[in-house]
RNA sequence: GUCCCCGUAGCUCAAUCGGAUAGAGCGACAGACUUCUAAUCUGUAGGUUGUGCGUUCGAUUCGCACCGGGGACACCA
């Protein structure tokens, strides 16, 4: 039973029975510890003659658990719970605490993320993806979704032909010594494989190195190209002309995505036949659903293609596929160094590359700094500050959490996990206990929500728990009983950081 | 011109469908190592949440109007 599901429940009823409504609450966490681990303020919100303190009260009255050793009821009306120190350790002690959470239940669900055209270096902006769908998809698992993690290859239309041509020296769309580089290597002299062979250098060569470097894996990496290749863009164009969906107009063939609450029609065959890049995403994503058999499609996307994604529900809901794709909008990065917003890459010449980040800092800050901030956002990323901190570091501070639980078990050797913690009374212990038991609804939250900045926010919170505990409890004591109580949280405690730290995809070190 | 995101402590950022005294880290200041690693802990200072109205018992959160920063408005991808 958790904690949060017993008040929702034991209120929800309390209410119903009281004044026979059926009343949603929300449980929330008060700011002040002082005023509870768990708080609702739901009696404020049922209109009625009484006042809300009263009817904090009657609700209270109705509520029996022992999952709480204390409920309060506080002017002007909320409810305030205390976690039952009996009930927290009785959890924790339960084995299937740190990998029971079924959230999920099984479903399949793609994260789609970073997916840059392979024309040149992964820059910051793109980048910024690259964590925040590989820590998406980690969170997701672990609530128990069937995770795929995907990059999509655009590899087919303009942008290669392009690219073709400025290795080609035809064109100069794009530029730097990776171009001049390719153009070395690159034997085709027809611009369009010369860009599609160009494409899948630096795909190989610089973008998944730099995946590579950031810790990153995917399950998929899926060819636009290929897509194309195999007709897929055609029969979903089909698909849609079937359900009476298309048009034509100027000698192009539009989708009315007007009728799904689009601003406007999108084409899907340009006037000279080419397919836009709409047509094969929509493909892509019939592909993701009907045979891949995903039920939700993430997509981490950059705010660039804000205006995109009315035309891509749009279409999906066309193509019978509604409300089955998330989009996950990530606000642009500016790089900032000696109080200047950097453009360039010095490197390259091109607009500043992740690389340059790689090059001065280690991946889990990296990861860290990018995952802390929320995706809506925009991400001022300061190198200056990054460095300077980079030995003053939240990353720094959970991992030096880790360190020191490595270091007390190896001097503790082996030792046998008691089946109670009773002796364990400390306030500091308790509060360990607690930011321990929050593990499962932040990681349940964050599943639900996306919103990942909770996950550094945690770990960061579990961290100072322990820092705190450390500091007031001795854990190799000679009190024999009371050593191993301690050993045996300190070893959750290492669980539940090990987890997070895991689930960030950040190095957890036994030594530093 | 229309649409989207942002504006919170000196800096980088939080704040759970609107909740209680707006919180962390860094920086500043003052303390704590004979200890399981002080990469830590304890304390202090720091705020009219861009501005002004409004809705509400209650607004950083919702609405309207401004100001400032970024982005999008293709038969590009």
């Amino acid at each position: 039973m958790e904690a949060r599901k017993e008040i929702k429940e034991l209120t929800e009823k309390a209410i119903k029975k009281l004044y026979g409504l059926d009343f949603s609450v929300q449980v929330l966490i008060p700011k002040d510890k002082s005023l509870g681990d768990y708080a609702i303020s739901s009696a404020l919100g049922i209109k009625r003659e009484k006042k809300a303190l009263e009817i904090a009260a009657e609700i209270k009255e109705e509520i029996k658990s022992d999952v709480f050793s204390k409920i309060e009821v506080i002017e002007p009306g909320f409810i305030n719970f205390f976690l039952s120190p009996e009930f927290l350790k009785q959890e924790l002690l339960k084995k299937e605490f740190f990998d029971s959470l079924d959230i999920g239940q099984g479903k399949k669900v793609q994260v789609e993320f970073v997916s840059a055209n392979p024309t040149g270096p992964l820059t910051v902006g793109n980048g910024r993806g690259g964590p925040f769908g590989d820590v998406l998809g980690n969170v997701l698992k672990r609530a128990g979704f069937k995770v795929e993690k995907a990059y999509y290859i655009n590899d087919y239309g303009q942008q290669i032909l392009a690219l073709g041509r400025s290795i080609l020296k035809q064109s100069k769309e794009y530029s730097g010594k990776y171009i001049d580089d390719l153009g070395l290597r690159v034997k085709e002299s027809d611009p369009y494989l010369a860009g599609r062979k160009g494409a899948q250098i630096i795909l190989e060569e610089m973008i998944k190195k730099t995946i590579e470097g950031l810790g990153i894996k995917y399950d998929e990496w899926f060819s636009e190209a290929k897509l194309h290749e195999k007709g897929e863009v055609d029969k979903t164009i089909d698909l849609l002309k079937k359900k009476g969906w298309l048009y034509e107009k100027e000698g192009a063939t539009w989708f009315r995505a007007t009728a799904f609450g689009d601003e406007r029609d999108r084409v899907l065959i340009k006037s000279n036949k080419e397919k836009t890049y709409l047509a094969g995403d929509l493909a892509y994503h019939r592909y993701k659903f009907e045979k891949k058999k995903f039920d939700k499609v993430i997509n981490v996307w950059g705010a660039d293609h804000y205006g995109d994604v009315v035309g891509l529900k749009a279409g999906m809901e066309a193509l019978g596929h509604k409300d089955k794709t998330d989009i996950v909008l990530l606000q642009f990065v500016t790089v900032i160094k000696e109080g200047k917003p950097v453009k360039m890459s010095k490197r390259l010449g091109t607009a500043i590359i992740m690389d340059d980040l790689l090059e001065e800092l280690s991946p889990d800050v990296i990861r860290f700094f990018f995952l802390a901030k929320a995706a809506n956002t925009h991400l001022n990323f300061d190198m200056d500050l990054a460095k300077e901190q980079s030995e003053k570091n939240p990353v720094y501070y959970i991992q030096y959490a880790y360190t020191r639980i490595c270091g007390i078990l190896k001097k503790a050797g082996q030792f046998k996990k008691t089946g109670n913690l009773d002796l364990l009374i400390n306030e500091k212990e308790i509060e360990l206990m607690k930011q321990i038991y929050r593990i499962r609804e932040t990681i349940e939250d964050t599943a639900t929500d996306y919103q990942l900045q909770r996950i550094p926010q945690y770990a960061i919170d579990l961290a100072a728990s322990f820092h705190r505990f450390y500091q007031e409890c001795q854990v190799l004591t000679e009190k024999e009983d009371l050593k191993k109580q301690r050993l045996t949280l300190v070893s959750l405690t290492k669980n539940a950081l090990k987890q997070v730290l895991d689930l960030m995809g950040v190095s957890a070190p036994e030594e530093m």
